[in-house]
DNA sequence: TCGATAATCTACTAAAACTATAGGGTAAAA
DNA sequence: TTTTACCCTATAGTTTTAGTAGATTATCGA
């Protein structure tokens, strides 16, 4: 499941990214315009930012806009910085690989196998897809 | 992130279909082959036994058993059971759909957009691997 | 220059939900 | 009467989803 904070962060970049100037924008108009808590809100953005794909400005006429052309933010990125690992099993991750420590053989695990096409194939999807992409 | 349940459910039913026969296996057998806690097992495998993965004997000689030859079971029937929807918000779920209330127009959502595409990989690879595939 | 105001930033807390597991007893089959 | 699945309950731990309180910084008007 998708977890909300994914959601919100994806719904608060498109916004930003639909706003189209490079104005900064209050996160209490984000929040309101995409039905977010405001509070938790900004606990995501300040990650985005910290990530490097916000910028932000303080006081009057302060907020935040997009550092890059939407174009040029791939949704692998953004979803391995708010959902974290694309793999559903570290052992098939390519960004936070773990061994399992349950099983001997990762060759020869079922759940290795079929995890790694499901990798391969949402990774596929998050490649093609930019932030311009999920704008209508 | 895949759960437990499902990953040691998978990794049953693997089991299961690679002894080959329709001998019941008891779950202490299962548990101490795959490496997991017997009393978690147990309800894993109850819940496949209630939803027509597996039959079950008791008493001296009992256990569990594959009901349907491998080939004959796909792992979207398998990943619904155990891991619930396949898509990652119910939205764009097939068998569990749900509006989301926050959100006013579906076909404007940039995370139903992108997650329509998740959801569709993510069937593709469920729907061609049968747990025969995942034997090696 | 000095405050007032507007905004982000930070840390702490907490409720709720979910996950993984353990315990102990029941029922059925051999 | 032994062996096994079945069933119910509890619980520790973690994650999620916020809410609270205030600090910090930038802008603007007087």
């Amino acid at each position: 499941m998708l977890s909300k904070k994914t959601k919100y962060g994806l719904k608060a970049l498109t916004y930003l990214a639909s706003v189209g100037t490079k104005e900064p924008v209050q996160i209490a108009e984000i929040a309101k315009h995409e039905n977010i808590s405001q509070k938790f809100l900004e606990s995501i953005l300040l990650t985005l930012r910290r990530n490097g794909f916000l910028g932000s400005k303080k006081g009057k006429g302060g907020g935040y806009y997009l550092i890059k052309e939407p174009h040029e933010i791939p949704m692998t990125a953004v979803m391995r910085v708010l959902e974290g690992p694309i793999a559903m099993v570290p052992c098939v991750s390519l960004n936070f690989y773990e061994k399992c420590d349950d099983c001997p053989d990762e060759e020869e695990c079922s759940v290795h196998k079929l995890m790694l096409q499901v990798r391969d194939s949402a990774l596929d999807v998050y490649r093609k897809n930019t932030l311009a992409d999920l704008i209508s």
